[in-house]
RNA sequence: GGCCCGUUGGUCAAGCGGUUAAGACACCGCCCUUUCACGGCGGUAACACGGGUUCGAGUCCCGUACGGGUCACCA
């Protein structure tokens, strides 16, 4: 399917916010498909739009992009032999080709009023037709053009869309899809600003940026045979087209905000791990050949096709995120997973942003006592309270029943007394101690685990005693018994 | 409303004319660990509907329904 010419892909957002997990799969198939042909991956910024352009959001939707692991090649920051890479600065550009255009007739000017076009459509779907611009100033002589410029009006440029004719798009991953030009009015190229539109410039970028391959999202297959048409106005050898399925909120909507956190930086922002989140996007839309679904951006390179994308939309499913994020929790060296968990725990106000040596092995404790629990790292600061307050919070009164049990001033006791004696406080004697203790009471380990974990935690569910303990130390078990016990009137 | 795309379990999805219709997440049960989780094993659960074509249709064709996208001087 691919040819073996070197590809050349592109990413290309418009800076108006932040990454958007939508983009990021764009942007993913884009990186995959360039590293596995050894292509090319460009990123160009869309900033047309002056009005809700901004520089922050470019500088967070390229950080995003880093910190997903999908540097570019080529492109905003890097540069490169066909650049600028971001509209505002390619203006000269655009007027080559609207100059061409005007030229032979294939584009003119426009002095229509908001108002006459809105008219216009409004009447066009009454009757039951789509709504466009029918080219009112198509025939516009000089004379009338140069008596609305000195009344002080700036006009469009439109494209002249042919009559009569039948556009077809050979999709990569949607098939064979066919337009008719006389369905699409005569569209704005150039604003009155003298910007040109993303319809116009997304073209005249594409071609001269010798882009071969443009993979982007569902929404932008019916602009597309807009853009076929001005290929083929300027004679420009046209990409291929692969657009995906959009993601779709639970509800089965186009996913917003109101369906959660629609950007990167907010799954980054909650602890999730860019090589889960790489991992879950390449499963949202595309299929691995095996059964196998846990892969590295790396494995993703290898296997990626744009033949196994689907057509059809997927909704975002937080569990299964969950999921993948947790696995890799799991997998990471101990000391990265702590080192993303400090802003969280420091946030519970127990731990100093920039832990020295001491504090951060004993934070790598924690973490390694309850990294198999979490779905994100943020969730490290739920266990803060267990390991560092001084207090025992009971998380309910079925907890504080099971202290109530006949057995546990026994069990407490010996276990203090156990800990207390202990030349060194590590899972293994942990272990030994508490099996001990059990043989030596003869109860099940049921009644001595529960009330321990209990009266240590205030919790019914958490860490394996064994971490817990060595973490709170001789003090701290005292301390915790003496607290949760106290609590019991 | 016109045009375009889509529709396999709750979700992601495999399937490309003949299958007991994979697998993953979630859920439930069992095992493991003298608690919980992790892990292992097992289970519940799907081809939107109606017509064709065919010996045979989840797979091909046509309708209907539903969902989405788009019709901007937004991208």
């Amino acid at each position: 399917v691919i040819s073996l010419e070197k590809i050349r892909v592109r990413f290309a957002p418009s800076p108006t916010g932040p990454l958007h997990i939508g983009g990021a799969r764009s942007a993913l198939f884009n990186y995959l498909l360039a590293k596995q042909y050894r292509g090319t991956f460009v990123v160009r910024i869309e900033d047309t739009d002056l009005e809700r352009s901004n520089r922050e959001s470019e500088e967070n939707i390229l950080a995003s992009l880093k910190w997903l692991g999908m540097d570019w090649d080529e492109g905003i920051q890097k540069g490169g032999d066909k650049g600028p890479y971001r509209q505002t600065e390619r203006l000269d550009i655009y007027k080559k080709y609207v100059d061409l255009l005007l030229e032979n007739g294939q584009a003119y000017f426009c002095y229509c009023t908001e108002e006459e076009l809105e008219e216009e459509r409004e009447a066009l779907k009454a009757k039951g037709e789509t709504p466009r611009y029918l080219g009112k100033c198509r025939t516009l002589t000089e004379i009338e053009r140069k008596e609305m410029g000195n009344r002080g009006l700036k006009p469009v440029v439109r494209f002249r869309v042919p009559d009569g004719q039948i556009i077809n798009i050979d999709d990569l991953v949607r098939g064979k899809v066919s337009f008719e030009s006389d369905g699409i009015g005569d569209y704005v190229i150039v604003k009155s600003d003298g910007i040109p539109t993303y319809n116009f410039a997304v073209v005249i970028d594409d071609a001269t940026m010798d882009i071969t391959h443009v993979i982007r999202g569902e929404e932008h297959l019916s602009n597309t045979p807009r853009q076929v048409l001005i290929y083929e106005a300027l004679g420009l050898a046209m990409p291929s087209f692969a657009h995906i399925s959009l993601i779709l909120g639970k509800d089965r909507s186009k996913m917003s905000k109101r369906h959660g956190s629609t950007s990167v930086v907010a799954y980054k922002d909650k602890g999730y791990l860019p090589e889960a989140l790489i991992n879950f996007l390449a499963l949202l839309g595309w299929s691995p050949v095996g059964e196998e679904e846990i892969f590295t951006i790396d494995d993703l390179i290898k296997q990626f096709s744009l033949d196994r994308v689907a057509k059809n939309p997927a909704v975002f499913d937080l569990d299964k995120l969950n999921h993948i994020n947790s696995h890799y929790i799991r997998k990471a060296p101990l000391e990265e997973i702590t080192t993303i968990a400090i802003p969280f725990l420091s946030e519970s106000g127990y731990v100093s942003k920039e832990p020295n040596i001491e504090e951060f092995k004993l934070l790598t404790k924690i973490v390694a006592a309850v990294r198999e629990r979490i779905n994100n790292v943020a969730e490290v600061a739920n266990f803060a309270d267990i390991f560092f307050s001084q207090e025992v919070i009971f998380e309910n009164e079925e907890a504080k029943e099971v202290l109530k049990e006949e057995q546990v001033p026994q069990v407490l006791e010996l276990l203090q007394q156990k800990v207390m004696e202990a030349e060194e406080l590590t899972a293994e004697v942990i272990k030994a101690l508490l099996k001990s203790l059990t043989k030596e009471l003869g109860l099940g380990g049921r009644k001595v685990f529960m009330p321990v974990r209990v009266a240590l935690t205030g919790q019914m569910h958490g860490p394996e005693l064994y971490d817990i303990i060595p973490i709170l130390g001789k003090e701290g078990v005292k301390k915790r018994i003496a607290s949760s016990t106290g609590q019991l009137s």
